[in-house]
DNA sequence: ACGATTATTGCGTTCTT
DNA sequence: AAGAAAACAATAATCGT
């Protein structure tokens, strides 16, 4: 699903390669389609104001039922039958909010991943995905304790390194109504009690986005990529975060061909630092 | 919880203009 | 000569397992 190769590109008839969220042409690097912006739930349409929410403030985070519920109170007054019909109804209560506890838990994160896939510009089926994972954390009683908004930004996460989309932590939480500690804790409880297949996602699958962000000529972009299946052969990329291996290649990349790509806009883009990009640009160099 | 990678910061050096 | 970029080093934070 990575690659897919249809009719050339518009520009100069080179190869067309998709990722999740752009349509690059792997000759000349013009990104023929990347629409990132959805007019989904309608808080993200208003602009910035004081606050994007709508309705008031008052819904806890990690609590299921955020805070909102109804309690049928035990009165020590009332007696006989009136009291045991409160105790039946009672329970016929309680039993009709579990279930739309979890319902209304689905509908926030559902919305909730709606917003970040189409913010980072994920195809449908990746929401999909996501969406069935959250299924699968809740029935396996894994959501209780902690955020819904991590579990939202996580079941993204997760689906992106399961289907070997490149997208880093960073990006899913900037689009996230979560930090980085909630998406973790989710992602972490997620991985072990789910059994993720996930895989390190290879630093080529980095570089046609990042090359796009830096405006490189296509032939830095072509041998960034070269350089990349070249570390991961080689094991330079092992253990390393993949993000700052493609940055640190497309650095090289660009250095070879005289380029104008300096260590600090390459580590910016990957969002590493210069030291990150200059340790495995080395390595790199001595393989 | 541990070991390895990365961030951060500061600093003397090399390259560019 | 001045300023930017690349290099180096030490410690703190973070990641993957």
């Amino acid at each position: 699903m990575s690659t897919a190769t249809q009719t050339g590109c518009p520009e100069c008839d080179g190869r067309l390669t998709t990722d999740a969220s752009e349509t690059v042409c792997s000759d000349c690097g013009l990104v023929v389609a990347a629409d990132h912006i959805d007019h989904g739930p309608e808080w993200r349409s208003f602009p910035e104001g004081p606050s994007r929410e709508r309705t008031g403030a008052p819904l806890t985070r990690s609590r299921h039922d955020r805070g909102l519920s109804t309690e049928i109170g035990r009165s020590t007054r009332i007696k006989g039958r009136k009291r045991r019909r409160l105790a039946r109804m009672r329970v016929q209560h309680n039993r009709a909010q579990i279930s739309t506890k979890r319902e209304r838990n689905q509908v926030y994160v559902f919305t909730e991943i709606r917003t970040i896939t189409s913010g980072l510009g994920l195809p449908t089926h990746l929401r999909e995905m996501a969406s069935t994972l959250f299924r699968s954390a809740q029935s396996e009683d894994i959501v209780r304790g902690r955020s819904l908004e991590g579990f939202a930004a996580a079941c993204v996460y997760a689906s992106c390194r399961v289907q070997q989309i490149s997208r880093t932590v960073d990006e899913v939480v900037a689009e996230a109504r979560a930090d980085r500690a909630e998406l973790r804790a989710a992602y972490d409880a997620l991985n072990r009690e789910l059994g993720l297949p996930t895989g390190p996602i290879a630093p080529v699958e980095y570089v046609p986005r990042y090359a796009s962000r830096l405006d490189v000529d296509a032939d830095v972009e072509r041998r960034a990529r070269e350089y990349a299946a070249d570390c991961t052969e080689s094991g330079v990329a092992s253990g390393r975060n993949p993000s700052g291996v493609a940055a640190a290649c497309l650095y090289t990349a660009s250095r070879d061909l005289d380029g104008d790509v300096t260590q600090a806009t390459a580590a910016d883009v990957a969002g590493v630092t210069p030291v990150t990009v200059r340790n495995t640009y080395v390595d790199l160099r001595d393989e």
